[in-house]
DNA sequence: GAGAGACTACTCGGATACAGTCTGTCCGAGTAAATCCGG
DNA sequence: CCGGATTTACTCGGACAGACTGTATCCGAGTAGTCTCTC
């Protein structure tokens, strides 16, 4: 069980994009080179984020990709659910139910013990990640990176965006 | 992101193995039918469990599968990394490294912060798993589970364990 | 009746096959800003 | 100098291909009980 690449590039493209000032849109080119990744790829990885409702589009030049909410309102798991869905990491096929001792026509009383332990696990991930804005990020980041590196890329990105 | 199905056999597999009497063991024949799952690729799930030491074979007739330790030894998360291998769920690639921005051969003071937030989740859902041993899933089963299937169950194993 | 050998049932490991997902590329349609051209 | 037409740069969506993983099956080798056969 590996989180897709797509994961890791989609936070690091709304950390960008949470530093970018009202009303500008950053390219998905400019996102590639920035990360040095596959335009065209990345381009999907994009994509879903925008069909969550995360990021906002506009077309032609100067045109590409912005955060639809607050930096504030976005956490971690929002992101990580776009990509990689919403649905729970354990599925239960209830085989419990192939039990050859059961009578005939059984019904179960409620969800298996095992899935219960696993979903609530799985909670304890997610929430875990619901915890963490991407402002939150930023600050960690600010603190995190070099200062001339810092200040150089949030040129560079504004150069770039339109 | 989805575990596999053989997490789900190998849970429920150690579940019926840690009701099982010292000394006897049950064969990989009769757990697949108690869970009407494929013999031959049950068999894999079994064979990884064994080689991470958590379970004892014994061969010929009457040969079959044990715990290899006290059920209260054994957790949710033993099993599961068993099978779905121990990495992180995360893997960071450290694309902050392709940033044009960056000084040539620049070297990075630790890890990427995208990274250490989803290893914290990482580690939430793995601290989850590690709190419920199969002592403890044993006594939420034999509330959950209707007495008579129970206790059929429980001899429909020892009839055909050895 | 006892012991040796054949038989059986099981684990274990490797080989193989198939389907689905992940990664990555390519291209065409649509859109909006910038540019060019004619009046 | 101004307005319409063209160009350009981008998003979006679909089609496609290759690699890898998950699922599943099959078979042969090895092992430990059981059964049979012979003395």
């Amino acid at each position: 069980m590996i989180l897709k690449s797509q994961v890791e590039w989609a936070l690091h493209c709304c950390a960008i994009l949470s530093g970018l000032p009202e009303g500008r849109y950053l390219s998905t080119k400019a996102l590639a080179e920035l990360h040095g990744l596959p335009k065209e790829y990345l381009s999907k990885a994009l994509q879903t984020l925008s069909q969550a409702g995360l990021v906002r589009t506009t077309l032609g030049p100067t045109g590409g990709y912005r955060l639809a909410k607050a930096a504030s309102e976005i956490t971690f798991l929002d992101v990580v659910e776009a990509v990689e869905g919403n649905g729970r990491t354990f599925v239960c096929q209830n085989i419990r139910a192939n039990n050859p001792c059961r009578p005939e026509g059984y019904c179960e009383s409620g969800p298996c013990a095992i899935a219960r332990i696993m979903w609530e696990a799985d909670e304890a991930w997610r929430n875990a990640l619901r915890r963490v804005t991407f402002a939150e990020l930023g600050k960690i980041l600010e603190k995190d990176i070099a200062p001339e590196i810092w200040s150089g890329t949030f040129e560079w990105v504004l150069k770039r965006s339109g």
